[in-house]
Formats: structure tokens, sequence, C-alpha cells
DNA sequence: TCATTAATCGCAC
DNA sequence: GTGCGATTAATGA
């Protein structure tokens, strides 16, 4: 009870002490928020949000938990995921900044059907529902943004599933590293998104042994080098082809 | 330095 | 292709 109550006055007094980071001067010029910020309600509706800061590997969604909010990244990276047969993982998607978290849990929803954990240091912009509901009912421009991310969420997943579906494993490994190059980028060289072994496995859909076992493929056929962590592209070009003809497409 | 954790590899199914 | 265990490399307290 104690600790409660401890919890709220300091989040409380967080929230009062970067009041400075407004919406206004976010650099985040993808936010639906940041898009809509001349329109007045979403002007207001954006001093309503509340700053969560989570390290490196804190969940913030977990799976199951009721839904009271959405969150935006502010600054880091996310990994959205969902726990399958005999607890394996499946990465639903990686999130940048600017990006939604937990919008699938909004509507309708009662309960998180994903988690989240965050890949850096990152702080998140969160909105309770109340809020939300309230500002999506005045504005159709926003409103009309947020379905159009829905749509394009809707796109991707279905994407998804034929590639998981239809690939072989190698295909869906070059898929992934594709997704998370031409997603991150990459910085000196290497792709701005340090992940495990694992996580390639999880979001490809296959294990930690295969990727491992593709990835030093690759590395003799001189497509990619890794030292660890660290993944470089060399030749982004034949990647591509290899996967071309599945007509996938951007899904940035 | 020692102790974990992650990445590989080999082998059976 | 997958799963398990042994070995080796990397990381960090």
């Amino acid at each position: 009870m104690r600790t409660s109550v401890q919890h709220t006055i300091n989040s409380n007094a967080r929230k009062f002490s970067i009041k400075g980071v407004s919406c206004g001067t976010c650099v985040n010029d993808t936010c639906l928020i940041k898009k809509n910020l001349s329109t007045p309600s979403v002007f207001d509706f954006s001093h309503k949000k509340t700053e969560i800061r989570c390290r490196k590997g804190q969940q913030f969604i977990i799976e199951g938990a009721p839904v009271n909010g959405l969150f935006f990244i502010l600054k880091g990276k996310v990994k959205v995921f969902r726990t399958g047969i005999n607890g394996r993982e499946q990465i639903v998607r990686f999130a940048n900044e600017g990006e939604i978290i937990g919008h699938r849990g909004f509507g309708t929803e009662e309960y998180y059907s994903i988690g989240a954990i965050a890949l850096e240091d990152t702080v998140l912009c969160y909105f309770s529902k109340a809020i939300l509901q309230e500002v999506l009912k005045t504005d159709p421009s926003f409103t009309y943004d947020l379905m159009l991310f829905y749509a394009n969420e809707l796109n991707k997943s279905e994407a998804k599933v034929k590639t998981i579906s239809q690939m072989t494993v190698r295909e869906r490994i070059v898929d992934t590293l594709l997704y998370i190059h031409r997603k991150f980028n990459t910085k000196n060289d290497f792709l701005n998104l340090p992940l495990s072994r694992k996580e390639y496995a999880d979001y490809a859909g296959t294990t930690e042994e295969q990727v491992i076992r593709i990835f030093s493929a690759l590395k003799k056929e001189n497509l990619i080098s890794a030292k660890g962590k660290k993944i470089s592209i060399v030749n982004l070009a034949l990647l591509k082809q290899e996967i071309s003809e599945h007509n996938y497409y951007l899904d940035s």
C-alpha cells in the first residue's frame, strides 16, 4: 500500500520535471501526434502524456495484462512479441522512434495479447485510454491518420503470414536481415540494432541454431559479415535478389 | 579474474 | 529442419 502511494508521488514528480519535452519540440516527425499538432484538440491532448522511462531489457507491456492506454516511442527501440507453444517467443515486429505500441490492445480488447520489451534505454509517451478516446471522438483527421496506420499494420501483418508460411528458413532469415536494414539502417556499416541470434530466430520463425547456420553460410558467400551482434550487409543487391521472386514489398 | 551469457558446432532424429 | 549437449568466445561484475 505504502509503496503504491510512493510510486504515484514519484511518477507525478517525474511528469512535472520533464514538462519541457513537449510534442512541439519532439524530433519524431513521423509521430501521429506530432503530425496533427496544429489541430487545437490534439495540441491540448499532447500535454496529457506521461513519460515512462525503461531500461534496456525492461518489459513494459505484459501479455494478458489489462489494457489501459497507448504508448508512443519518444526515444529508443522496442520489440513486440507474442508467446506461443512451449513458451516460444514470436516477435511480431520491431518498433522505432515515433511508432505506436499497444494499439492492437486498444479498441474492444480488454487484455494485451502481446508483450513489449525495450531493446535499449527507451523513453515512452503514454496516454491513458480515456484521454485517447476523447481526442479520437473530437478530431477526425487524427482519427483518420490512426485508421490509416491500423490498415497499414494489418497489411504488414498479412504479408508476414505469407513470409513465414511460404518461404524457406534461409529466405526468412534474409528477409529479416533486410527488414532490420531498411527499418533501422546502418551505423558505421553495421545494422543499427544489435540483436541476438535468438531474436533473429524469433522474428523469422525459426531456431537460434538455424540462424547461426544460415549466418555462417551467408558469411562464406560474402553476402554479410558478422562480429558477434554486429552484423553488416556486404551485398545488399544479391540478398534482395534472393527473395525478390516472392514479390515482397517494403514494410518500412 | 571469475562467473555468466551468447555463439558455435556436431550429432541424432 | 529441429533439438540437445558440449565447447568456445564474449561480456561484465
